[in-house]
RNA sequence: CGGGGCGUAGCUCAGCCUGGUAGAGCACCUGCUUUGGGAGCAGGGGGCCGGAGGUUCGAAUCCUCUCGCCCCGACCA
């Protein structure tokens, strides 16, 4: 992408409504804008890490064997009046009607509509397990909206719906979600804790938040540091393996991990001192076994090997993915701006052309950009040397290529990783090969 | 929802108290000089002072209402 014909609105100062580092970078570094109060729109670079992100999430959902399908945003209230929660779920939920007076709700979540899907399209016990997933906008009228995407109001979450024939299959379901979730994690670049949870208005009895430290968020949290050096992505655990996962799940349960709400001052004595984590923490995920929860009320059943009918046992599990998006920067940025993880930058590297109109840096800049013109932010527009820099480090791509007169005529470039500083001067080729 | 604050140029803000021709810096446009860490000089464009009423000869400024946004708290993927 060419800087000088792309929306990268940069801004020098901070605009004064953003208070968080993470929402002032969003800010300045041009990747979101805000429409209304918790409602964001996403500019180019900001779209490409939230499809960056979208893609990881779904790539091991896949892998974990659910089915991405897309719901609606709008639903209509009588799914929510049979579950109970239209009155349950109270003003956080938008309420709508359309022109012929028919309420319909803004989804803030699935259950109910997932559960009507699955009654009206899956008779048989032989169809079951099943999880399907999708990546949907929602929509939570919070009561106050703050910290930029970390707390809006409309926001893109993956939600899954598990569905099983007992218990056991249920619980299984679960911790190969719960799997799922640390290697997306993982992958996105950050450690994320799993965390025995609350159930809240989702209902149920088994759930675990996942949250990362970080200096603004919302509750207080306590963990054995051994949980941040698990490694998910080599580990041999099978999805198709009920004792894997439970091996897994054992595993994790093996060390303490606490919000302040289930806090066991207790246990927490028993984590040697130097292993102890506690500090803020912000959740960007949460899973639920809730059992007949809402195909019991929702009239959801099977027939069963004996032709008697079975309620399905169910469980949900949430990933905020534009939460997400301020949860890696938060975790991830310095003075000067964001450090993408490699996996979600909008861009693999910045191409810093210092001088654009000279001969020599425009050739060596359309050389290399022509080489992977989807994996590069080409900074081609007139701007001095010091105004490029400074974006580049404010947006935070992983690799910076500098081409500058001073090297550009010997076909040299100047590579800087953003996350350490670290720079080398290199030939085009070898610049290449680094960074690629 | 309770408490507090703010709406003036794209951004950050001054002006308001004490009414009298709408300002600064950055950004933007033109030209020249400059060119490896947010350049200099010269010129230029851009505002229904959030909106509606009112007071007044005259309102960004005073009064009333309203809308929006932000912060603190209780609540939350």
């Amino acid at each position: 992408m060419r800087l000088s014909r792309s929306l990268v609105p940069t801004l020098k100062q901070t605009p004064a409504e953003a208070q968080i580092s993470s929402h002032r970078l969003m800010l300045r570094a041009g990747l979101v804008r805000q429409t209304a109060s918790g409602i964001y729109a996403w500019l180019p670079l900001g779209l490409r890490v939230l499809n960056a992100i979208s893609a990881i999430v779904r790539a091991e959902q896949n892998a974990a064997g659910a089915q991405e399908m897309l719901m609606p945003t709008l639903q209509t209230a009588d799914l929510w009046r049979e579950s109970g929660r239209y009155d349950a779920y109270g003003p956080e939920m938008l309420r709508i009607r359309d022109r012929h007076e028919r309420d319909l709700v803004y989804g803030p979540t699935n259950e109910e509509m997932i559960t009507d899907l699955a009654r009206q399209s899956i008779q048989s016990y032989r169809e079951l397990p099943q999880t399907l997933y999708h990546i949907q906008w929602k929509f939570r009228d919070e009561m106050r909206p703050r910290f930029g995407v970390m707390r809006g109001r409309e926001f893109l979450m993956k939600d899954a719906y598990s569905f099983d024939l007992d218990y056991a299959g249920a619980v299984n379901s679960y911790r190969r979600m719960m799997l799922a979730y640390m290697r997306i994690f993982q992958r996105l670049g950050i450690r994320a804790i799993p965390m025995l949870a609350d159930t809240g208005p989702i209902g149920g009895d088994l759930s675990h938040e996942f949250i990362i430290l970080a200096p603004t968020g919302e509750s207080q949290v306590f963990y054995d540091a051994a949980l941040e050096q698990l490694d998910y992505l080599r580990s041999s655990y099978a999805y198709d393996s009920p004792a894997d996962l439970a091996n897994f799940h054992d595993l994790i349960n093996t060390y303490y991990a606490a919000t302040e709400e289930k806090h066991d001052q207790a246990r927490w004595a028993t984590v040697a001192q130097a292993s102890r984590r506690e500090g803020r923490g912000i959740e960007v995920g949460q899973i639920f076994y809730f059992g007949q929860k809402y195909s019991k009320p929702m009239g959801f059943s099977v027939a069963g090997p004996g032709g008697r009918p079975i309620v399905p046992e169910m469980g949900s599990y949430g990933i905020g993915v534009s939460r997400l998006v301020g949860a890696i920067i938060e975790a991830s940025h310095d003075d000067a701006g964001i450090i993408w993880p490699e996996s979600v930058a909008p861009f693999r590297a910045a191409l810093l052309n210092l001088r654009a109109g000279d001969a020599a840096c425009d050739a060596v800049c359309e050389d290399v950009y022509g080489r992977h013109p989807g994996a590069m932010l080409l900074d081609d527009r007139d701007e001095r040397a010091g105004a490029k820099f400074a974006d580049a480090d404010l947006l935070g791509l992983p690799w910076q290529i500098i081409v500058g007169p001073r090297g550009a005529a010997a076909g040299r470039v100047e590579v800087k990783r953003r996350a350490t500083g670290e720079r080398a001067e290199l030939s085009v080729h070898d610049a290449l090969a680094k960074v690629f």
